[in-house]
RNA sequence: GGGGGAAUUCCCGAGUGGCCAAAGGGGACAGACUGUAAAUCUGCUGGCAAUGCCUUCGGUGGUUCGAAUCCACCUUCCCCCA
């Protein structure tokens, strides 16, 4: 199977421009590809998890990956998808988060000077010493206002608003491929499906100023049946920062997708062999819960590596099987964290994380959601001892969220 | 440049002087049922040392015993005219 039929075949494939060419180019190791990045927060996202995968196919394809953080785009903020403006954000935060991006993104793929190596390089070291009128005369003469107004990333702002400072951001796109097409020979850029409109402007920039072809091809957008972005719990997102969300965190999000979804994760996240993934396909009821085992830990270790998602999966295993776990996430409490040698349960959980205040808290408990070393906790102003706490606790909020604190 | 409208809690959206921590819906969370799934039903949803107290209705200041609600200015957005 070439590798664009196993794109195709694992849905990744939303929209192409020239599928022979691009055809062509991938399955022989030819192009030298694209894919942007920007950097509004300071770690990637299961979101990007996606395009990060796609990116590393390719590369073991032979194909050149080029990681372009968007230091220069961010200044100005992407409209697509977007129903309101984002936040500004200075350039000192910009440049802490490109550099926190750059050091997740190298546990995941191969970065170099060799010819099948990865690149990275930030658009803000030629963005931003653009001159505004000589940028006008250089490309903007090429962009039809017309046609950008139709594009669909602008479409559903045009009701709400959108600044002539959002609407830029087309353009300073088109300017990036177009740019890298001629000083890095990039011939290819690839993004999320929403991209679509603006990395058209890049190909039709790079064909009016040089009448030559570049290429674009879309990446499906992963969503759940109901047809929401996933990667997110509670509207926050599932970083990759270990510290964000931990390792545990991580493998419970997967391991807790839907019915429904776990094959498409499987197929567009893994890089399991197609015929496993046919086979697990025939799969059915209780069965289903071992492909997500199989996801949550295969993706854990390509973001975590492979004892962090050990540990993972023989915890969460233990949790939701027999016994306790010598895995779970444990929270280490002080003396100082006592009050009369001990601690108050709504106290312990808001400690451990588990719940954000105590009002949560003895909500959780009224509601009969809280056990301690498996026992429901029922009394609101329950006291747990000095001498309980350092032998470790297990604390257990709802069904699925575990910690485990400690006196030290 | 001129005129008119809008900003409410995680989101949408009611609320036009006290009965407002603020209707309703969505989402989230918890319980039941399950397979750590989905669907369904129930509860719950600002914070706290909790029959009470504190903070919140774009911002700042004012009127009032009392302001999400009235006034002034500011900010942002929308619509119409140019």
């Amino acid at each position: 199977m070439t590798l664009y039929d196993e794109l195709v075949a694992r849905g990744l494939v939303a929209q192409v421009t020239d599928e022979d060419e691009i055809k062509n180019l991938i399955n022989n190791g030819k192009a030298t590809f694209y894919i942007g990045f920007d950097c509004t927060a300071d770690s990637l996202t299961a979101g990007h998890f996606v395009t990060l995968t796609f990116m590393k196919r390719l590369q073991q394809a032979g194909n050149k990956p080029i990681a372009l953080i968007g230091g220069g785009t961010t200044m100005i903020g992407d409209p697509s998808g977007r129903t309101d403006m984002r936040k500004m954000l200075t350039r000192e935060a910009i440049d802490y988060n490109a550099e926190c991006f750059r050091r997740q993104m190298s546990n995941f793929i191969d970065f170099g000077e060799g010819p099948g190596q990865a690149l990275m390089v930030n658009n803000a070291d030629w963005l931003l010493n653009l001159n505004y009128v000589d940028l006008l005369r250089e490309v903007g003469a090429c962009f039809s206002v017309n046609n950008m107004l139709r594009a669909e990333c602008y479409k559903q702002r045009m009701e709400r608003g959108l600044s002539f400072l959002e609407f830029n951001y087309m353009i300073m796109q088109s300017y990036d491929f177009y740019h890298m097409f001629q000083t890095l020979g990039c011939n290819m850029q690839f993004g999320g499906n929403d991209q679509w409109s603006n990395m058209l402007g890049g190909t039709e920039l790079i064909r009016r100023k040089l009448g030559k072809d570049a290429y674009a091809m879309t990446v499906t957008l992963l969503t759940d049946s109901n047809g929401n972005k996933m990667g997110k719990t509670a509207g926050n997102a599932v970083w990759l920062d270990p510290n964000k969300t931990s390792p545990y965190d991580f493998y419970q999000y997967w391991r807790n997708v839907g019915d429904a979804d776990v094959m498409k994760c499987i197929r567009m996240l893994t890089f399991l062999p197609m015929a496993e993934i046919e086979e697990m396909d025939t799969w059915r009821d209780q069965k289903i819960n071992q492909a997500k085992e199989i996801l949550a830990y295969e993706l854990t270790k390509m973001v975590h590596g492979e004892a962090e998602a050990e540990k993972a999966q023989t915890a969460a295993r233990a949790l939701f099987g027999a016994g306790s776990g010598e895995d779970v996430p444990v929270t280490e409490i002080s003396e100082a964290d006592l009050t009369d040698g001990a601690v108050d349960i709504k106290n312990l959980l808001v400690k451990a994380g588990l719940v954000k205040s105590n009002s949560e808290a003895r909500q959780n408990i009224a509601q009969g959601g809280v056990t301690l070393d498996g026992e429901k906790v029922t009394d609101l102003f329950l006291a747990v001892p000095a001498e309980k706490l350092r032998e470790g606790v297990l604390l257990r909020r709802g069904k699925k969220s575990y910690r485990k604190v400690i006196l030290k």
